[in-house]
DNA sequence: CCTAATCTCTTCTTCGAAGAAGAGAAATCT
DNA sequence: AGATTTCTCTTCTTCGAAGAAGAGATTAGG
């Protein structure tokens, strides 16, 4: 990061960290594994996939995944479609309200929110023109990293 | 989150998924574990502490603890300083240049710095506040979960 | 001073999740 | 139609990390 500020970096860095935190405590809450949260992510960013094709993204073997997959469908935070057009296939997807980290994340969704709310609309336009670039980027990067 | 876009709350929600995917890419790059990682954030966010600080922190008992301390330790990202006054307690800091993770991290750096870099000075000002209050409200929100 | 409290670390056991290998079902290709 | 490939799922084993209990060392209090 260039010479913006000094601290920038600094300020960057911490953000990033109690995003961390924040999750991972979200994780704790909920009673739902490392993996497991990953993997939801993966759902939740990519949409509805093969449990084959979360196998490669996770990076873990079939064996494990299918089990990932039963926690998750268990849990209520995904659900297996049969996929019509090749028997063979299972199509994962995410449930759109996901009740337990729902709740879990409803406070901080609070905080962010009212934060948003004390912006500008111009202001606001930069924010979400961060947000999705920086969607972008991290999605690039960790592509990247997995590849490696 | 309310009307401030349709698309908001899915455009915010995408961002914090690809900002996790990216954090357990890099994580599971520099064979760190999920705690480890949770551990790390805790100590670069809020600084040195002793080992019975960080277990009421991380939730874990002591055991798990000194083991954790001991691997981060071992993989040069933090390091055990005797205490001075007290001579039972020793404080775990968290080590400046963590080499592993910088490397890994390096590319989101820079795609995250080229983004920011094309903002104006004004807009600039507007994502940092917003960092700065974020960072707040998710380290309390973390807070408010670990004490439930 | 001597007891109680505090702090870190060690040991042992337990548990969850990952890997490996293969079975079963369905699609594709010759 | 038969053989091969492609999926998902099952089983068994292995490994890392968490919990429980207690030892050892140091400080604080009566």
């Amino acid at each position: 990061m260039p010479s913006m500020r000094p601290d920038a970096s600094r300020i960057y860095r911490q953000y990033l960290s109690a995003v961390l935190l924040h999750s991972h405590a979200s994780a704790r809450a909920c009673d739902l594994g490392a993996t497991d949260l990953y993997a939801l992510n993966i759902l939740q960013l990519t949409g509805a996939m093969t449990p084959g094709e979360l196998s490669a993204r996770t990076g873990l073997t079939t064996g494990p995944t299918t089990r990932l997959i039963d926690r998750l469908e268990h849990a209520g935070y995904v659900r297996r479609v049969p996929d019509p057009g090749d028997r063979r296939k299972v199509t994962v997807e995410p449930v759109s309200e996901p009740a337990d980290l729902d709740r879990v994340m409803a406070p901080a969704r609070q905080r962010i929110g009212d934060i948003l709310g004390g912006y500008t609309p111009e202001q606001l336009e930069v924010l979400f023109d961060y947000f999705t670039r920086a969607t972008e980027a991290y999605r690039e990067s960790a592509e990247q990293l997995r590849s490696e």
